[in-house]
DNA sequence: TATGAATGAGCTTTCATTCAT
DNA sequence: CATGAATGAAAGCTCATTCAT
C-alpha cells in the first residue's frame, strides 16, 4: 500500500492485482501471557527479518526461527504470511495515526502550524526504520487487497477532513475533499518515496520544510479563492 | 520503483533491500530484424502477462508462451527476469520523459502553464494501463537496485532543473534543488498512488488541477520570498 | 471399509496397505456420567465434521472444537484419530446389524420375504446420511486394518449364515458359505456404491426391489440344484 | 471410485465430498520420445509407490524419486497429484473396458455364457495387483469428483446396455436400466470388495461362479416375467 | 541459433500428538 | 482431570535458469 498512515481518502475502487482475497485477521486471540509474549516475539522477529533480509526473503520459516518458535506456533496466531505482514503494517498505521491525530487536534496552534508539525513528524518517522518500511512496502501486494486493509484508512480520513474543514471553513465540500486527498497522498506517498534513500537529519528537515511550505501555500490559495 | 518518469532527483544513496545486484542490461544487442522483432514480441507479451496475471504470477515461462517463443530464446536476449521488467520500466520512463520534456521546454507558454500541462499529462498517462503499472511497481524490488536503474533518473533531473531555474530565476541553488526534488517526487509518487484506484476522467481532471494549483502556489511563494 | 454392516464373511487375510497397525480401542472406559457425555459429544461432533468437511479435513482439532472440548480431553478417551473414526464405524455396524438381525430372525415371514425386507431396509439406511457415510468410507484406510475392525464382522456372519441355512437346508456347506459371502458383499458393497449418488425414494425402492429379486432368483436356483 | 470398469450406470448426481474440483487433465502432451518415456516411467513408479507404500504415503516426491526424475519434471506432465492417480485409474478403466467389451460383443456365445466369461475375467483381473488397486481406491477421494472422471463411465454403460437388450429383448426399458445398474454395480463394487483380501485361484473361481450364477438366475427371472 | 525438458531448492501450510500448567 | 499452546515433520507445488539436442 502506498499510504500507510491511514489518512488517505480513497474514492475509486482499488485495482485488484490478485484473484483471491485471503483472510488476514488473526486466527485466535492470545489469552495467556505466554501467548501474548509469543505474538510479540513473532512480530519483533518479523520486523528483523524484513529489515535484514528484505521482502523477497521474508519467509515464515525465517520468522519462526528468528522468534525462536516453531512454524506451527506461528500459524496458531497468524493464519498466513500475509497476516503477519498486515499486522506489522496495521500497527504502524495505528501508531502513526495516533501521533498525527494528536497533532492535528491540538487547537493551541493555528492550522498551518499544526500541518507543519505533522509533516515534519511524519517524514521523520518514515525515515526511521526505513529499511523495514521499504521491505514492508515491497510486500504490500500480499496484504494490500485484504478487506481488513481497506477498512483501516477510513478513520484517518475523518480526522484529517475535520482538520481541513477547520483550516478552510469557506471552501466547498468537493474542493475540500480533493484537497484532503491530494495532501494526504502527497504526504504519505511522497514521504515514502523520500525515505527510500538514506537521509541525513538536515535533508529530512529541508525536505519537510519544503513540503510544509508547499501545503501552506496551497491552503492559503484555497482560502483566498 | 517509486518514480518512473525519470524526473526524480536522488541525493542520498538508495537503501538496498536485496543482497545481490544482478546484471540487468540486455545480453546482446539485436541487430537483425528477426531479433528486434523477437524482443518486441517479448516485451509486448510481458506487458500482457503483467496486466493479466499480476507481478506475483509474472514468470518467464508465461512470458515466453504468450510471446510464442521458447524460454531459451528469451534468455538469449534477456539475462534474467529482472531485466525484462527493467526494460519495461525503462521504456516507460523514456516515453514519459520525452513527452514531459517537450512540454517543459515549450517556451510559448509561461512556466506555470507548462507545469499545469505537465501535471495533467502525467497523471492521465499514469491512469492509462494502471493495472500493468501497478504490477510493474509490485515487481520493482526485482529491478530497482540494479545499477542501470540508478543511471536513468539523472537525465530527467537536468531537464526539470533547467525548467525550475527558468521559473524561479532568483532562488538560491539549494532551495531550488529541494523544490525540484519535492515537486518531482510529489508528481511521480502522488500520481502513482492516485492511479492505484480506478478513476473517472472527471476525478483525474480534478486531481490534476488540484495538484497543479498546489505546485503553482508553491512556486509563487518561492518566487516572492 | 467396503462392508460396514458386520455381515460380510472374510476368508482370506486382508491386504494391508499401511505398515503400522495402531491400537484403536478406546483408551479408557468412561464410567462416570460426565465422561460418557463427553464421549457422546465427541462422536456427535465427529459425525458433523465428517459430513460437513469431508474425510480429508477431518481433524482432531476440528472435532474437539465442534464438541466444545479441548484436544487434550479428546485424547483422554480416544488414543488417536483412527479410534474416533473406528468408533463411528463400529457404532454404525452395531446399529445396522441389530436392525438386520431382527429382520432375519423374524420367523413369521418366509426367508425370501425376510431377505426382501432386509435389502430394502439396508439400502434405505445407506442412503440416509450418505454424505457422512461416504466421508467415513474415504477415511477407511485409517482404521480398516486395525485388529478390532476384523473382529466385528464375525458376529454378523454367524447370524446370516443361520438364516441362509434355514432358507437352503439342503445345500452343501461350502456352497452356502460362498453364497453367504456373495450376498452380503453384494448387499454392502453394492449398497454403498449406490448411495454414493443422491437418490430419490423411487430410485431407492426400484434398486432395492431389483436387488432383492436377484437374490431371490439366486436362492431359488440354489435350492433346486 | 467404487467402480472402475467404466460399466456402471449412474443416474443420480454424485455427493461431492470436497469443495474444489481440480483440473486433472494432463498438463502437456509429451512430444519427444524422451518425454513419452518419462511419462511412462512416472506412471510405472506411481504404481510401485502405490503398491508398496499405500495411498497414505503416496507423495509426488516419492514418485519422482522412484521414477528417477525431479519433482519439477513430474509437474511438467501432471498438473497435480490427483492427475497422476486419475491417469492410473483411467488407464485401468480403459484396459478393463476394452477387455469386457470384446467379451460382451462376442456373438459366438449365448448372452449368459458371455456374462459368465465377463464375471470371471473381471474378478480375476481385480485380484491381480490387488494391493495397488486398493491403494488406488483409497486415493479415490482425490480424483473422484473431477469432471474427467465423470465422463468416462458413460461409454461402458452404452455397451453393457446393448448387451442386456440383446439378452432380454422383451423387458421394458426402465426395468432394463435398473438391471444394468444393479449388475454393473454388483460386479464392480462386489469385485473390488472381494479383492480386498488375498484370494487363492480356487476362491476366485468359486466366487466368480457364484456371482455368475446369481446374474444368470436373475436374467432368467427377468426374461420369464 | 532455437528449443523446451529437466532441475531442485525453496516456499507455504497442515495436523497428529504431547505435556507443562 | 482438563486445557490448549507448542511442536516439527511432511506435503504439494512453483519457477528461474541451464543445457543437450
Amino acid at each position: 500500500m502506498t499510504n500507510y498512515s491511514g489518512f488517505t481518502i480513497r474514492i475509486g475502487r482499488p485495482l485488484m492485482t490478485d484473484r483471491r482475497n485471503p483472510r488476514i485477521a488473526t486466527r485466535k486471540q492470545p489469552r495467556q501471557a505466554r501467548s501474548t509474549r509469543l505474538v510479540e516475539d513473532v512480530l519483533q522477529a518479523a520486523v528483523q527479518v524484513l529489515a535484514s533480509e528484505g521482502a523477497q526473503r521474508f519467509t515464515m520459516a525465517r520468522v519462526a526461527e528468528r522468534a525462536g518458535v516453531s512454524v506451527g506456533s506461528l500459524y496458531q496466531y497468524f493464519p498466513n504470511k500475509a497476516s503477519v505482514l498486515f499486522r506489522l503494517q496495521h500497527d504502524e498505521w495505528r501508531q502513526t495515526a495516533e501521533m498525527l491525530r494528536g497533532m492535528l487536534e491540538d487547537t493551541r496552534q493555528a492550522p498551518p502550524e499544526r500541518l507543519r508539525t505533522v509533516v515534519h513528524a511524519f517524514i521523520r518517522s518514515e525515515c526511521d526504520e526505513a529499511r523495514m518500511r521499504i521491505a514492508l512496502d515491497d510486500a504490500a501486494p500480499l496484504y494490500r487487497d485484504a478487506p481488513e486493509a481497506q477498512e483501516i484508512r477510513a478513520a484517518g480520513t475523518v480526522i484529517f477532513r475535520a482538520f481541513m474543514r477547520e483550516a478552510l471553513p469557506d471552501v466547498p465540500d468537493a474542493t475540500l475533499a480533493v484537497a484532503c486527498d491530494l495532501i494526504t497522498t502527497t504526504l504519505t506517498a511522497g514521504g515514502k518515496a523520500f525515505s527510500e534513500h538514506e537521509r541525513t537529519p538536515a535533508e529530512i528537515d529541508a525536505y519537510s520544510t519544503a513540503m510544509a511550505d508547499m501545503f501552506c501555500a496551497y491552503l492559503e490559495r484555497l482560502a483566498h479563492n
